[in-house]
RNA sequence: GGGCCAUUAGCUCAGUCGGUUAGAGCGCAGUCCUGAUAAGACUGAGGUCUGUGGUUCGAAUCCACAAUGGCCCA
């Protein structure tokens, strides 16, 4: 006996008590101990931050890897799964700061470091009890008992030898980079923040500013410098001194400029105007930009040359705060020159912008920097010393103006960043940074990445490709406190680096003083480590501010999640690169590049082999989920009305991984509807039946033979195996679900309809026992096919289905082995015979329809033209179902010919088949008909009385002689499909359930009454 | 500014190698079927396959450009 199953099911509630006999059960650990002799099946988990609540994205990605991995182990993989939770990072010390009340460094270093990072370090794991309820819930089976932690001391250690390793290597180096600043707050924005705080509505300054060519230098002596009127003999300039006409948004800038870029390759020229003092002026600008930069102005051209040309042109700086020794201030060319806007001519301060800064590099020019963290000038810039930068540049403004130096300034309206958290305009800065040289082993990252399996297949070659083509150096250092330090020491004296490798090497350091021990490795007790400069022996070395950019720790998780190398050396080995890795999209330049970079770097191969890249989630509007908007979708209001399962299978067959998608909470209610229920029911309907019939799948004698239905069910339940396997091994949860999806279509809307009266009909024969067989195979299969998609109703169908009775079966449905094909079952022919006859079926129902005559009045016959013999052949060999499908007494078929039909034949024609029946009935076949209707009848009253399905009753019936007539010719029909052991044609009795009913025009009262 | 992806019915999505009349589900309207079914069937309404060019006997599909949206980078 199988347990009784309601029809009516929560699966939220099913799912509660699977969950809580897979934790008594300890069914987690089972599958892994049970594989524990299996290949390894490594996964790497991409390690979230605890500091938030988990949204629906976060679902996605748990599920999507749940799914390879459940897979995996029923194909008898040994799957371990750490869990890992990175805890480091810019947005932790944000929170914090938030919570002190804190907006800039300042107050952090006042508040006391170890005090900041002893917050950060309590706030990490602020929701992990959330992260780890839903993480049961949608039944992630992942080891959160034995997770990586990113700040223990233990993954900063290997995260260190990382650092040495790169370092032995010559692949650690220090520059300067260009970083977005909030001068207020302090601190460098990442991307991301600078993404947040854009506004297109800043105003600026727009200014012209003149820069004089030198008078007093030998090396003007050029081709350029003699076609703008510099005379080699008297060592002067003939006219007016050609001055450079630059402009810039950003005044307070000038202070640093070095140098004046040109476009090669356009055209410049030398013009002759008046300015406002009614001067005369001779200026050089691109001819490209000549009228917008001085509008209608009278300009008459006195010398053209390319930008090339006037490379080497040396200008007066404007200004002379602190100087370093050396010619520069001069022309340069540069390929991001445009002619969009500006005059052609662009001023360059490699202190405050990137491409500034790497132009500077590579022409050998010096950095100037005016400014101090806090966005005031220095006090070199004696004028505006202290003065806030952006509140100088008036002041600029107007000393250039009185100087001269000023062709004209305005106001423009353009797109700036603004720090997203307290509005102030951001500066670029460049600040000293470290770098790791990833450019020095391209080509190995790119061909590491030629074996890596990725889904969606484009990423590899697109997003993630193009990113390694144009790969720049990594910056992996933060002048921050809550991260892993960077562990570089400098010698006070002689300015040597070197770099620690592990806590035993620095301890070992000669004259080292500091912590000893098992202390905490963060600042700011690190910063008190200091040790003797092997190099000058002199001075002692101290570490470098910086930590590291929280990605290093994250890249670094294959080898610090085993403190590697110091321990676990082979299980290290045993699981890099991992097989399978799942996250969204956007860590292709994250995570997905740190692990492979690192890996690249450190051991010359890729460090996963297959990558599901996950679309993004969007509201049901297709915008962004986000707080500000209230559109964020909770997983749990999901979890509890609909659960699990109908959430993952949504999320699973809804779109591709790959793709973006919206997320619709009506349509996971479909899911239930559509397919969970529809399963939910054939499996219902199978216990109800076989519990009455006493099937036994392992007693009851295997039958000799199959129907055709039961054959046709085998092969499509084989064939989708087949499909099942073939996506699940590409990777693709999607098309898998969408395989078992319209495979239970078929199963309930075909074979269990078609069945229904192999079921019921009272004898146990051959056929009967052949269709439970059948039917328990095969939801028995699908149970363990839909298991790593749908964990819980698979549970549920195996413990109901198989443990009730095979005590030596495995305990759960995972722990057993994914269903191979049998092909031999397959039968193409026969499909597409099953096919066709559904087809056949849908154009007999247009035409009876089109008829105009209800599908329970029988007729006499169908005349079916088909395209050819073997299609009339296969019609034949199923025509019972035909039959009763059309309700037909007869089934005409033959090719198709020019043949008309009369006009009492009601036609449908779809591609080459046609379908026709009569539109008149006889007589006979009326009473037949209304004999149906009675039947339906009865049968509702039934159920609206609340009989059983097998209950026995008595009939009473009173109506005119024309229903008389038909309950006496079809008495044994009507008795034998409702059960009833008599007809009585009297008034009904008291005690009976009664109803009048109209049927086919005729009054009658029916009653049942059970027997 | 650059790169990647997407755009097919009111909504969510399929659409294989370029090939007959572009499909499904939801929703809407009508009819039917039903003692497993919260389901199912038949019909109807609903399509400029984002647009413009091109290749081809033939384009939702291939190419180019553009638009819109999303993501990433600058």
């Amino acid at each position: 006996m199988f347990r009784d199953v309601t029809s009516k099911v929560s699966f939220p509630e099913l799912e509660t008590n699977i969950l809580r006999f897979w934790k008594e059960r300890d069914i987690f650990a089972q599958s892994l101990e049970g594989r524990r002799d299996g290949p390894l099946f490594a996964f790497y988990e991409g390690p979230p931050t605890a500091n938030g609540t988990p949204g629906i994205h976060h679902v996605l990605a748990r599920v999507f890897k749940d799914v390879i991995l459940r897979y995996r182990a029923m194909g008898g993989y040994y799957v371990p799964r750490k869990a890992g939770w990175d805890t480091h990072g810019l947005p932790v010390e944000l929170e914090v700061e938030r919570e002190l009340g804190f907006s800039s460094k300042a107050e952090i270093e006042a508040y006391g470091v170890h005090r900041f990072n002893e917050r950060c370090r309590a706030s990490v794991f602020r929701y992990v009890k959330d992260w780890e309820a839903m993480t049961e819930r949608i039944a992630f089976w992942l080891d959160m008992a034995n997770p990586y932690v990113t700040f223990t001391n233990g993954y900063i250690e290997s995260v260190w030898w990382v650092v040495k390793s790169l370092w032995d290597r010559g692949l650690v180096y220090q520059g300067y980079r260009v970083t977005p600043h909030c001068p207020r707050c302090g601190t460098s924005l990442s991307s991301h923040e600078v993404a947040l705080g854009y506004r297109d509505d800043a105003v600026d300054p727009s200014v012209y500013v003149l820069f004089r060519l030198r008078k007093d230098v030998q090396r003007q002596d050029n081709q350029v410098a003699r076609k703008l009127g510099w005379d080699p003999q008297k060592a002067e300039w003939t006219g007016p001194v050609p001055t450079l006409l630059a402009w810039t948004t950003t005044p307070w800038t000038l202070t640093g400029n070095v140098a004046l870029a040109v476009a090669p390759d356009e055209e410049y020229v030398s013009v002759e105007t008046l300015s406002p003092d009614g001067v005369v002026e001779r200026l050089i600008m691109a001819k490209a930009l000549l009228k917008s930069a001085l509008g209608d102005a009278e300009a008459k051209v006195v010398a053209e040359s390319s930008g090339g040309e006037m490379a080497g042109l040396y200008y007066e700086p404007l200004y002379s705060f602190g100087l370093p020794q050396g010619y520069f201030h001069c022309v340069v060319p540069a390929d991001f020159v445009s002619m969009e806007e500006g005059t052609g001519i662009v001023h360059i301060a490699p202190a405050f912008g990137q491409e500034d800064f790497d132009l500077g590099q590579s022409n050998g020019l010096p950095l100037i920097n005016t400014v101090d963290l806090k966005g005031n000038f220095i006090d070199a810039v004696a004028p505006w010393a202290g003065k806030f930068v952006k509140d100088a540049d008036p002041f600029i403004i107007e000393d250039l103006r009185r100087r001269g130096l000023l062709l004209r300034s305005s106001t423009i309206t353009h797109t700036y960043p603004f720090c997203w958290r307290c509005d102030t305009p951001l500066l670029y800065y460049a600040k000293s940074s470290w770098y790791i040289k990833t450019t020095a082993l391209k080509d190995r990252l790119i061909a590491n990445n030629k074996e890596i399996s990725w889904y969606p297949e484009h990423i590899k070659e697109g997003r993630f490709g193009d990113w390694l083509e144009n790969n720049v150096d990594w910056a992996v250092s933060r002048e921050r406190y809550w991260g892993t330090p960077l562990p570089i020491w400098r010698c006070r004296g002689c300015g040597h680096h070197m770099c620690i490798g592990s806590r035993e090497e620095l301890q070992g350091m000669p004259e080292y003083s500091g912590p000893r021990g098992d202390f905490d490795l963060h600042r700011p007790f690190i910063d008190e480590a200091t040790f003797r400069c092997p190099k000058c022996q002199g001075s002692s070395m101290e570490r470098v501010p910086e930590v590291l950019d929280a990605w290093f720790d994250s890249g670094a998780m294959p080898y610090a999640q085993w403190h590697y190398p110091f321990d676990n050396k082979e299980t290290f080995e045993r699981n890099f690169p991992a097989d399978f890795i799942c996250e969204a999209v956007d860590q292709t330049r994250g995570w997905f590049y740190t692990l492979h970079a690192l890996a690249t770097l450190l051991k010359d191969q890729p460090c996963f082999k297959n990558v599901i890249c996950l679309g993004h989630i969007l509201d049901s509007k297709g915008e962004k989920m986000s707080k500000s908007r209230g559109n964020v979708v909770d997983p749990w209001t999901v979890l509890n009305s609909y659960g699990a399962d109908a959430l993952r299978w949504y999320l699973f067959t809804a779109t591709g991984a790959g793709n973006v998608r919206r997320f619709d909470p009506e349509a996971v209610a479909e899911v239930v509807r559509k397919f969970l229920s529809t399963l939910w029911n054939t499996y219902s309907f199978f216990v109800t039946y076989a519990n009455i019939d006493g099937f036994h799948p392992g007693t009851t004698p295997k039958p000799g033979r199959y129907s055709q239905l039961d054959s046709w069910l085998l092969s499509e339940l084989n064939r989708l195996v087949e499909e099942v396997t073939a996506s699940f091994e590409s990777y693709n949860s999607t098309d898998g679900g969408r395989h078992i999806q319209s495979f239970v279509d078929n199963l309930s809307n075909w074979y269990v309809r078609r069945s229904r009266r192999r079921f019921w009909k009272s004898e146990n024969d051959a056929d009967k026992m052949a269709a439970y067989h059948t039917l328990y195979h095969c939801l028995v299969t699908l149970a363990k096919l839909m298991a790593p998609l749908a964990p819980f109703l698979a549970e549920e169908l195996y413990q109901n289905l198989v443990r009730t009775w095979d005590s030596g079966a495995p305990e759960s449905v995972h722990l057993t082995d994914f269903p191979t094909a049998d092909k031999s079952l397959v039968d193409e022919e026969l499909g597409r015979a099953v096919e066709l006859t559904r087809l056949i079926c849908s154009l007999g129902r247009d035409a009876r329809q089109k008829a105009g005559i209800k599908v329970r009045q029988p007729l006499a016959k169908v005349t079916v033209k088909v395209g050819s013999e073997g299609e009339a052949a296969w019609l034949q060999r199923l025509s019972s179902h035909l039959l009763e499908e059309l309700n037909v007494k007869a089934l005409e078929v033959g090719t198709a010919d020019k043949e008309a039909f009369p006009d009492d034949y009601s036609v449908v024609t779809q591609w080459n088949y046609v379908v026709a029946v009569p539109k008149t009935v006889s007589p006979e076949l009326a009473d037949e008909g209304t004999a149906r209707e009675i039947v339906r009848r009865l049968q509702a009253m039934r159920r609206t009385a609340g009989f059983d399905i097998a209950d026995r009753i008595h009939t009473y019936y009173q109506g005119e002689e024309a229903i008389h007539q038909v309950m006496r010719n079809f008495a044994d029909y009507i008795k034998r499909e409702t059960l009833s052991c008599d007809l009585v044609a009297v008034v009904p009795t008291e005690g009976a359930f009664v109803q009048s009913h109209r049927v086919d025009g005729h009054q009658v009262v029916l009653a049942v009454k059970k027997a």
